[in-house]
DNA sequence: ACGAAATTCTCACATAGTGAGAATTAGGTG
DNA sequence: CACCTAATTCTCACTATGTGAGAATTTCGT
């Protein structure tokens, strides 16, 4: 475990680096500004968005401003096509939804890079905003129930690693203070098949997650249900967790397969 | 015009081009197929899986498969995000189809390499495919009306590019056999508000589609009708017409704007 | 058509990407 | 649980190629 030795960022790193610099806050960037950011030179970072645009990762707006481009669309529609826990929980999720009277979301979540991802979401409030946990959105690893669940279920490898890095974060959501307390918290949401949680993520909000597994016993992500009303009485919300249940069983017993390292 | 000298493709463009190789037929691929196709060593082929997966475009599934990675779906978050043309059509769209009563799904759609692109789908059939034509889909330029509706008012650069690329493809739709019939065929669909066509992609389906521009008058899309049912009474055509004219001059009313180049 | 800013080009240099093969790791199997 | 094979990483020498500085050129708004 001594450092080895430290290798610099090869040139492609550098290039994909870009694309992570555009956010929802800043979706625009010029090469000018990217070059200072990631302390390359103009031509380099000229040449970095030239690859970017040719592959169609980015895409020239106007003249100084560049914004991510078109190939990330097709890539995204390929990404859907290839995921075999989407195709099977899809109609899955519509059935779910169906049942319900409230208004409500069903989502599908998974862990990625120290957080969860919403990788679809299916609701009955058509129009307005039911949660922004929409496709490709990130939440903490550490409140509501979509993400305890997984979190409960990842292997120990990845728990550590998550304790190692978040070990403030965890405190604050009250799994702390030591390593040993967050295990026995994490071995407590374990014993229960489902976890329900209130305005953990969004005011009012109630969520009801189920863990789904592959094949060989991993965690593969989560079903859940989003409440947009504050919790209803405690029948309902235990009729809801019979239901994610079942369903986030019926989605695994089509045998499909994803990954998820950290 | 002389040829300029050849430039290789630079690293990067090799490592975006592995992405390129993902398919819905062929949605996981391995190092050693990877070096093989693009010539490189194997070595090669694993660094460069090393730092896609790095940048989390690629996951690796298991041992020697790998797969389109999450990363891919956060980016399309927040191209959607960053699409004004999107944010400001979906509104429209979904009162659009609230007014239908037969079954029918609304498209937005862009120019993109030549082809067309599905940018948005709204749709009154729940569950079961209205379109197969989604969101990050492609279309070819030459057949449908969402396609047509664009490529009528491309700019004279592109048209000229698309009648090098694709003559071929071009007579074999009809819009042949000289460059000049080509133009003329383009001009004739200009003149027309909206573009009606039927069973010209898929059988049985019509599409009533009408362009959008930018501020600076550049086509930036298409908004479209497609009907489900064979063509309906021409009366039914012609308030759709009119519907979806209204639309996209909505859409255009609060000025986006977005690119396209070929 | 003009002028300023954006973008590409040139070129010499040294970094860093490359291939071949050895070394190591990982996963399935008996 | 230890083996065996295939997958993956590592080492290293070499040279291709990515890089920065600045000049040349293009682009676009006015």
């Amino acid at each position: 475990m001594t450092e080895g030795q430290k290798r610099g960022p090869t040139s492609a790193d550098k290039v994909l680096g870009v694309l992570s610099l555009f956010t929802a806050e800043n979706p625009v960037w010029s090469p000018e500004r990217t070059a200072r950011r990631q302390r390359v030179s103009l031509a380099t970072s000229y040449r970095y968005f030239n690859t970017l645009v040719a592959s169609g990762m980015l895409e020239k707006l106007n003249r100084n401003q560049y914004v991510l481009g078109p190939a990330i669309v097709e890539l995204d529609r390929k990404v859907r096509a290839a995921d075999p826990v989407l195709k099977l929980a899809q109609p899955v999720m519509e059935r779910l939804l169906r049942r319900l009277r409230e208004p409500a979301a069903i989502l599908l979540c998974r862990y990625y890079r120290q957080k969860v991802m919403c990788i679809h979401q299916e609701t009955n409030r058509s129009g307005e905003p039911v949660s922004s946990y929409e496709r490709g959105a990130l939440r903490p690893m550490f409140r509501g129930a979509t993400s305890k669940v997984i979190l409960a279920h990842l292997p120990p490898r990845t728990i550590v690693n998550l304790w190692r890095d978040h070990r403030r974060d965890i405190v604050a959501n009250g799994m702390g203070p030591g390593f040993e307390d967050f295990k026995a918290n994490l071995r407590t949401l374990r014993r229960e098949p489902v976890n329900v949680s209130s305005s953990e993520v969004d005011e009012g909000r109630t969520g009801i997650a189920a863990p789904i597994f592959d094949a060989s016993g991993r965690v593969n992500g989560s079903l859940s249900i989003v409440l947009l009303s504050s919790p209803a009485s405690t029948r309902v919300v235990e009729r809801l967790s019979i239901a994610v249940q079942a369903a986030a069983r019926e989605i695994e017993r089509s045998r499909g397969n994803a990954a998820g390292q950290d």
